[in-house]
DNA sequence: ATTTTATGCACACTGAGTGCCAGAAGCCAA
DNA sequence: TTGGCTTCTGGCACTCAGTGTGCATAAAAT
């Protein structure tokens, strides 16, 4: 499938790569628009017929990698996450695209430079996303079956646990893409968590007015305790 | 040339409707990808350059109304909703928005069940949608302003309530687009209002054993009218 | 009646995306 | 090495979406 990574001498980067690089130089030096695939192709030194080979419309070259992104998601759902409350695993596939931004912040903020000018990237962005939150909402669709409001619950956790994270990476990205971008991300994802927990997490715990401290607390860590464990 | 009707009535639909109909009708017959603009135009009876006038791309005339919907919202938005939970008046404006889709529910249908199967039109489609959820975003933005993470909040609950509206859209249009939309998009967007207001709504009463059950009653009574007269 | 304005139309052009075929480059058996 | 087999690449021609421009016609304004 590769080309042959002979250790001798192959220091010559696949075509795909060549034209990832060779659209973004162009792309940010005379814009989306008045760039065409003959001046990619002419800068890549390869054949015109080639970038669609790779590339099946002229924004796919702008997410190079996201088809990567989305099977990494797929990966990460699929593994065992039992004894986790759902929205939380959403919340977890959501870090893993995230972690996948960060690994390379200086490309994350030029593509977002990018997006940010030109409608029609934008346009292909948002189906990105929403294949995410497709992603995410089947998944959550069969942890929600049980539930009587299970179908929307799952679209809307997904929703909402897409749109915490693309504000928290938007913040990040807007920040210069230097840090942490977990710091950001988090923080927003928490908040859909929070919101989300279903109510069976709570504990309401009833005593008579005159009962010593150290019974309540007692009877609290038990009860905490029961709630780790079961479900 | 040939234009020249007869000038007392002119019962002839503007060419915007006769290019929507005919599209409607060739995509429907023979598929979108299989329809050039040229098929349209022809059926139409009108100039090719005629159709880019109205509607700047092919997709465009499978939303003719998009325009108008996404102005009703901003409208509905700009209105006074003092006194009302931004949340509320959020799903107030997904309301406006189905209302426009139940006007017309065969054509609702028919477009459902293109933007189903053709890929392009879906990503227009999710474009629209986004457009709905930024204006939301930005209203519950300036309502949000006020709690620390406002800004998440914001867009988090725009992408819910969009969310909510679309699963109980599609559940109405699956179902033959007969009857009530409000029926199904209204239970939807409830479980976002729900899950979405703020504590301070919640009333906690703390009584001690033995208080008689009229003078609790009295005190719950007193404690949600407080509620709701304060905000 | 003539100028202005608006609107539809024809023509020509750019550029994205596709189908097809020819040639180059690996791979495996003989 | 040779010869077939597969895979990858490039070139060519084509379709079609979308744009710029200029012209014709009808209504409106003067």
């Amino acid at each position: 499938m590769n080309k042959t990574e002979e250790p001798g001498t192959d220091d010559r980067p696949p075509i795909r790569d060549l034209l990832v690089s060779a659209a973004f130089e162009l792309f940010t030096e005379r814009g989306y628009e008045n760039t065409t695939i003959d001046d990619i192709v002419r800068l890549a030194g390869v054949g015109r017929r080639s970038f669609f080979r790779y590339f099946p419309t002229k924004e796919d070259v702008v997410f190079p990698d996201h088809e990567h992104a989305l099977a990494e998601m797929v990966a990460y759902l699929q593994a065992d996450h039992s004894g986790q409350d759902p929205v939380t695993t959403a919340c977890g596939a959501a870090r893993v695209v995230m972690r996948m931004y960060a690994e390379n912040p200086t490309f994350s903020a030029r593509r977002y430079a990018l997006t940010r000018r030109v409608p029609a990237l934008k346009t292909y962005e948002i189906s990105v996303v929403w294949q995410y939150e497709r992603t995410l909402a089947a998944y959550l669709g069969r942890s929600f079956s049980h539930l009587p409001d299970g179908g929307v619950r799952a679209y809307t956790v997904a929703a909402a646990v897409v749109a915490a994270h693309n504000y928290g990476l938007r913040t990040w990205l807007r920040s210069g893409a230097t840090g942490d971008a977990a710091a950001s991300v988090d923080p927003a994802l928490d908040m859909v968590r929070r919101t989300f927990h279903e109510p069976e997490d709570a504990v309401v715990l009833i005593a008579r007015t005159g009962t010593p401290l150290w019974q309540v607390v007692q009877k609290v860590e038990t009860a905490l305790k029961q709630d780790n464990s079961g479900s």
